[in-house]
DNA sequence: TGTACATCAGTGAACGCGCGTTCACTGATGTAC
DNA sequence: TGTACATCAGTGAACGCGCGTTCACTGATGTAC
């Protein structure tokens, strides 16, 4: 997990890359040490030694998938001027993020529950906290001017992302009529609307 | 699972009731066969006499969790008025589910995922049907008159239950300062102003 | 520049544990005449 | 009402598979003088 060789980075990496096609193609049931390994040509002694057990690379997966996604999301939000633009942007974001890579997608949605253990909940939440962090620090000048409403964070941050993480949720399970550009067309303004403050 | 006598009945309520003991008490690492035949008392062959394997009992201990949910939310849903308090009555509902039994809903959100396979979504989407359909049959109404958006049915479905699901997991992931009786003041008004249409 | 040593990285056979599942069986309940 | 038979329900020891993990080891890289 803290390589002192290039060389030892080199097999992190290559050892992500393979549990995420694992993932991808055999989805949770097929996602296990020995289908790492075999995928990624990496000895299991080279795995544990980087990593201190097999959940921890899952954690590491799951950092990297949520940190890509988080930034996707905050690289559109900088480009925002308004706070309505602001707020479908995040909406946009991250359906365009799942819909581009359903696998990373579905890999952080499977895995959220995975961190119900205290221990990895406080890793995880390590990952995206300054990236949370920045989103609220965009919003407060809004909140400030009345634009966006005045609820503490975490409820602003369930309000902007439960909607979308719900369809993309629904949509990853497969059927139950969901189109994510339909989605994309349809919940930015809808989600703008229960944000918006009473000078929005 | 479809037993000819009141005594098979009974072993299947047996069952699905320890069950969900073991998984309030173990959570998911310790939630197996072998947990739950030595808390209920009942035999692993019985088990198997009534259950086709460990994931049929599971799929059915979530159907039992889910539709007690959305009966919860359907009864508060029958004694609304207006648009508004109907689209209030639902978040609230939900969230005093989650607050009331927070084993129940945990299942309900740790197991939609286990429901990745075609076979088992397909038999979920069985047990919740008919209530959705309740859900949305209250709403079609207020949405010809203008009361609320006119948006396709699970678009609808996900700004109801995004934002209000989201929490939930936060809260029972632990930790990210999320209070639930905060967040039933504070989320309902907000659902609201999301869904609701142009003469709301 | 060369050598000796320490640390880091990588190897893969072997292991043990716990899981879901099976199976040959007994006991209880229902049914037909 | 009593008896014979069929089906349903329940039992628990045993099994095998696949999983994450360990460990004694070799090879590569970095460092000190």
């Amino acid at each position: 997990m803290s390589p002192k060789q290039v060389r030892g980075e080199q097999t992190i990496t290559r050892l992500l890359d393979a549990a995420l096609e694992v993932y991808r193609e055999r989805g949770p049931e097929g996602f296990s040490v020995q289908a790492v390994t075999a995928a990624s040509g990496v000895s299991l002694g080279s795995l544990y030694h980087h990593f201190g057990g097999f959940d921890d690379l899952a954690a590491a997966l799951y950092g990297r998938c949520m940190t890509e996604l988080l930034d996707a999301i905050l690289d559109r939000l900088d480009r925002a001027r308004t706070a309505r633009t602001g707020v479908r942007a995040v909406v946009t974001a991250y359906l365009e993020f799942v819909r581009t890579d359903p696998a990373k997608a579905r890999f952080i949605h499977a895995w959220a529950y995975a961190a119900f253990l205290p221990a990895r909940a406080a890793v995880i939440a390590e990952a995206k906290r300054p990236r949370i962090e920045r989103m609220m620090a965009w919003a407060r000048p809004h909140v400030a001017a009345g634009r966006l409403v005045d609820l503490p964070d975490p409820y602003l941050e369930m309000l902007l992302i439960g909607p979308v993480a719900e369809t993309a949720r629904r949509w990853l399970a497969g059927g139950s009529g969901i189109d994510l550009e339909r989605a994309e067309r349809v919940l930015p303004e809808r989600v703008w609307q229960s944000l918006r403050g009473p000078a929005g």
